[in-house]
DNA sequence: TCTTCCTTTGACTTTGTTTGACTTTTATAT
DNA sequence: ATATAAAAGTCAAACAAAGTCAAAGGAAGA
């Protein structure tokens, strides 16, 4: 099956990840655009989609000369699945207040994601948090 | 009896599916339509017919370039899940028909049933199910 | 024949990717 | 300090798929 070019980037980066000490790298945009035959943006767009918070890394960049982009997993995934479950009761919050969830409807959801965190990995918990997250972005709609 | 198109793009996809390593296989729409000179949705309809959760089969699809559609035999771990999904769902047709959910909450736990099918292995899913069922009942208590 | 169900088709929608022109930030040389 | 050059960021347009939906067609049974 042929790969997007923006998927062939990504598992480039992913595979450079794994292989690193740190799980994390450091490249230049427009060195890794050159690797690939393609626009910088191209760059920044499988970054944008691809190495999120919700996919589980973290990055942090500087432009001008000696600019970089750096990428990492995020490595404490407890904090990071703390991280996404406060947002979430957050965003749950705003939805009972703007009244687009009933009282009940927060209720049971808070239930749900209570009980879920349970038994689950934290891994598995982020998976979760972003489903609901999800299903309530199109529950609303 | 003479095959219909669809009958006739069906037993390809499957003789694909059965010489595939894995059982599974990853086509282009177009590609797939082209080759039996048809419309683009004719192949979707097929899909949509004959590769169905309820038959065992799996599918999951990307749109924009490079897309693609997988289509995939569900082992039994998969099989066992969509089962226990089923059952999630009849008892909580059963909570909403005994007036113990109203329609949005049924909608809305629906909603996060089928969402977060999508990312999450068969093992973390029955997890999910069974905190769902958890939750219910300590909700309607 | 009539009805019903399945199939076929195509116009339109949505989603995801690629590209490039333009902007902003930062280090370095003057 | 200032100017310059070397990065990365932004954004929207063009393109490339797959999805949706409803209408039209067709076959098989009552």
């Amino acid at each position: 099956m042929k790969k997007s070019l923006a998927d062939r980037i990504e598992q480039y980066i992913k595979v450079l990840i794994a292989r690193s000490e740190e799980n994390q790298i450091i490249i230049q945009r427009l060195e890794l655009a050159e690797t690939f035959c393609c626009v910088p943006s191209q760059v920044t767009y499988v970054i944008g989609t691809r190495f999120t918070e919700k996919t589980g890394y973290s990055t942090e960049s500087r432009r001008g000369g000696k600019g970089y982009i750096r990428i990492s997993m995020m490595d404490d995934e407890e904090i990071s699945s703390d991280l996404s479950k406060r947002e979430l009761i957050v965003f749950i919050d705003k939805l009972l207040a703007a009244k687009l969830l009933s009282k009940n409807e927060e209720e049971l959801i808070k239930n749900i994601i209570l009980h879920s965190s349970q038994n689950m990995s934290s891994d598995q918990r982020i998976q979760l948090y972003n489903s609901i997250r999800f299903a309530l972005d199109d529950f609303i709609r």
